[in-house]
DNA sequence: GGAATAATTGTTAACGTTAACAATTGTAGT
DNA sequence: ACTACAATTGTTAACGTTAACAATTATTCC
């Protein structure tokens, strides 16, 4: 509890033999500060060191120049990169960012990062979770607070920017149908989670549209492990040539599925995944996956979570980036001999 | 720049019929706040949906319930499950976390992120990032704050959390040539990064106790990618029979090239990498790497700058974490069957 | 029952900044 | 030189909270 004494406007003003606000008006750029003025007033700034105590700022103006993030607390590719762009992005625009990780994204969770963050400690916020409940975003707690949707959440009434699970989802299923297949499996994610939901509606909207069965899924919670364990039950079924995986890591634990159950990727069995996570790539046989552009969902979603708090615009935006498909080795035309 | 008026103290002052100062008795509960006011002080502080103005907090009392890390930019699998586990110890501790990332950990940058996050705005800090300049610890903008360094770096005068890398890199040497190898490569990262240079000091160091010769050495970037390409150079060498590569990221890279040179692992090469990223189980062969507690790091890394906030200890504290080895299929004892 | 003391409540000031307005100084036009 | 106006600087108040002290009310003890 040391008070950490560092120098205010009335100490620089003092040094420079002028007034505390003729300081303040050097350090805010106002005009009307003569050449000569200016110039001994930087100089006391410098000499003493002066930074300015942004919590006096804060109270006077209302301004924090930060923002608040609400992220989904994990070290997931997916999230974590979102996280990573939006992070990237406040910085060029010289926002500080603050953040609150819940655990599970619940409503006691989330409403008590909401409160946290918007105890008058940012001018803005950006909610990235899995599942959102429409309740939340009508809570008292978030009244006047610029918001915006970042990563998958959509509500009419709150600007919002996502990636195209949908598309994506679409773009694999499509990749795998235009090569032959027509079992195809999909893995999915938890489907609270929107962008599980998502990939899993396009992929059956996909299969529907070819008049295909969307009878054999399977579910997982993204990790590998759950991929394998999935992959263990979905490829003993005879029938099924191709697996679209919600993810990158379950794509790599129905590699290893495949291969304790003798099948070849992709010769037996295609596989796609989600994210096009870094090693992706080097999975063996690099994985044919749907690359995101994270770093230009967090450029946009603080874009518009600039424009809310500026209050440029008053009507609420909603966008959506599409993903694209990177075909690899792990997807071939359907084989036609045997299995087994 | 609209101000967000939310309700102050006077007015739920008003509402409860008492001073300003009795309801911030009851929000800071003190006591000598009688049952019956405390109750209608409650009563009007949730009716009006009171929430303190942090920035006026902070004026006040100079505390801002804030830490302030200062971290590297980046996804990899390392730095961010770092990141991960102060977060989730700050929370706990309900203390807010500002970030500020760089893109490069040099000078300029250190330097630009610390003036931002101290400029009163927190009440302690974590550097966690690849390599720290001594310099920059002498610097006048860190003067006075508590402060601890995560991860990795070091300094006499400054508290310190990190797993123990070295360590963690004669475990898996020493597990190699306890196989039988002899001809044992490393493949390091870059090593201005305090990690990697230590991994690189722990393999040598295990290295040169056994008499062998630490010539065979190779750079990565942390990516596959590099360790697919210094992989394929690498594993021409004839003699080379096991790869200690300082990540997994890069291990899984090596494994593209050992399998694009007709070499098998591990009975060909015997590959060890370090994190036990949670795809690693998953690569085939599941890769021996090194497993290291992240969010113990973070914890820890918390509670000795909590300690330094509230002045509890004098002393500089330095805290090493040791890492585990975990066996699994990517290591075996050395064939004597001819490569090629 | 009255004094002494404890418990509770209220009043004023302070934190460091910016905003609003007032005062001063400089400059241009006649 | 004098007025009108612009440019520059200073003064005071305000943001919403906690700290320090003062004032009041309740309780205890003899």
């Amino acid at each position: 509890m040391v008070k950490r004494q560092s120098k205010s406007l009335f100490d620089v003003a003092a040094k420079a033999g002028v007034s505390h606000q003729t300081v303040s008006r050097v350090l805010n750029n106002h005009k009307n500060v003569s050449a000569k003025t200016r110039e001994s007033v930087e100089k006391a700034l410098k000499e003493l060191n002066y930074r300015p105590n942004s919590a006096a700022r804060a109270l006077v103006t209302g301004v924090t120049s930060t923002i608040g993030v609400l992220c989904f607390d994990t070290t997931f590719y997916g999230p974590a990169s979102m996280l990573h762009g939006v992070q990237v992005a406040a910085l060029e625009n010289s926002y500080d960012v603050k953040f609150y990780g819940v655990q599970e994204s619940i409503f006691e969770n989330l409403i008590d990062g909401i409160k946290n963050l918007t105890s008058n400690g940012i001018d803005g916020l950006i909610i990235m979770v899995p599942e959102l409940d429409e309740k939340i975003l009508k809570s008292k707690f978030l009244a006047g607070i610029p918001l915006v949707l970042v990563g998958g959440n959509e509500s009419v009434n709150v600007s919002s920017v996502a990636i195209d699970q949908y598309l994506g989802a679409r773009l694999a299923t499509k990749h795998l149908i235009q090569l032959g297949h027509k079992n195809i499996s999909h893995l999915h994610g938890p489907l609270n989670w929107s962008d599980a939901k998502q990939r899993n509606d396009g992929w059956q909207a996909e299969m529907e549209k070819n008049n295909l069965s969307v009878t054999s899924v399977a579910a997982g919670d993204w990790t590998a492990k759950s991929g394998y364990l999935a992959g263990l039950k979905l490829l003993t079924h005879q029938k099924i040539t191709a697996v679209f995986a919600a993810n990158d890591a379950m794509a790599l634990g129905l590699y290893q599925a495949a291969e304790e159950l003798g099948l070849n990727v992709p010769a037996d069995i295609s596989i796609v995944g989600f994210d096009n996570s870094p090693e992706s790539d080097y999975f063996r046989p690099a994985l044919t996956t749907v690359n995101q552009d994270f770093s230009a969902t967090g450029q946009q979603g603080l874009e518009l979570l600039i424009q809310r708090i500026n209050g440029n615009s008053r009507a609420r935006e909603h966008r959506l980036i599409a993903p694209e498909l990177l075909v690899r080795g792990s997807t071939a035309p359907r084989s036609t001999r045997k299995r087994g």
